[in-house]
DNA sequence: CACGTCGTTCACAAAATTGTGAATACTCAT
DNA sequence: ATGAGTATTCACAATTTTGTGAACGACGTG
């Protein structure tokens, strides 16, 4: 036998690369701009633990300023962090610890907002004894009890997921 | 005392109006279409069971063509259903029963789409111990999870909602 | 302190989306 | 069948989004 048995499978580039735009075309079809989902798959399949600019513009192909916008706007949902370079001029970007988790945790507050102004309608419908303030009312009693469900979910994920290695 | 106590406010159209323009708005801020986005809000606030394309053109203040298209968009996505038009000529659409717990009851299936993709990609990265595949795996667990999580939640508001009237 | 290397910003170009008006196709009642 | 009233489709216009290239600015290094 060789003793490559529990040698890691060749990592196949093009394979990766294209299975990335795949995931992005999804994410973009869920509302996701864009040119973040590349620059967020991109750091998700990425060998390394971080990336500068430059290296995302070449393995997306495209300009610089391009990925400045798009790092922006990840940092601002949290999808990344920017390293403050340790011995290099360049920026080092990173995906933080947990960032699906981080991120749906934030987005959680999104629920509330619409449930609140729900609670507008329903009071400029004439309360929710009327057909439009019933519909809104039921909406919002669902909206909340997803955000408390979402809440206590994401609680238990972080009692059970499975420890790091 | 007046017989009126039990009167419902007056139906403030504007106020209606202008908060159903607002929470288009948030939805759209969400990545949901615009155009979409303002006719399910209307649906939602109407004072009636269905409502004619007619009716939302006007509503809306916009084209007949753009009521089309974002009403079949919102078919497609089981927003709203097409009433066989009893005595009239005209398709009067309404809202099904539980709007928004059906389309995130099916919504669920992306989860585990996305989370087949990832498989795909930490496979062609040469597996769950590479530092990329690592990444994925984290993902995709937390995709499962939530996907696990949201179903039975659905569940629990089926069983637990406030009974219709 | 000047140079080289990056990152960001700006004005603009390309492209995708969105909505309109007119034409076309349906559908039902007579 | 015919015709009035609707819905859909099409080509186009307007808007918005997205990405580029070049100029600008910041910062560490020689």
């Amino acid at each position: 036998m060789s003793d490559k048995v529990d040698a890691v499978t060749p990592r196949d580039e093009d394979g990766v690369r294209r299975s990335v735009e795949h995931m992005a075309m999804m994410l973009a079809d869920m509302g996701f701009p864009r040119m973040p989902s590349r620059v967020l798959m991109t750091m998700m399949s990425a060998e390394d633990t971080s990336l500068t600019a430059g290296d995302l513009a070449e393995r997306l192909g495209v300009s610089a300023a391009a990925i400045s916008g798009a790092v922006r706007y990840l940092m601002q949902m949290g999808f990344l962090v920017r390293e403050p370079a340790p011995g290099s001029r360049r920026d080092h970007y990173r995906l933080p610890d947990q960032p699906w988790y981080g991120v749906t945790t934030a987005k959680r507050g999104f629920y509330g907002q619409f449930s609140d102004e729900a609670d507008v309608v329903i009071d400029a419908a004439g309360g929710a004894r009327t057909l439009a303030g019933e519909r809104m009312t039921d909406m919002r009693d669902f909206f909340r009890f997803v955000e408390e469900q979402v809440g206590t979910a994401l609680q238990r994920w972080q009692e059970q997921r499975p420890p790091r290695t």
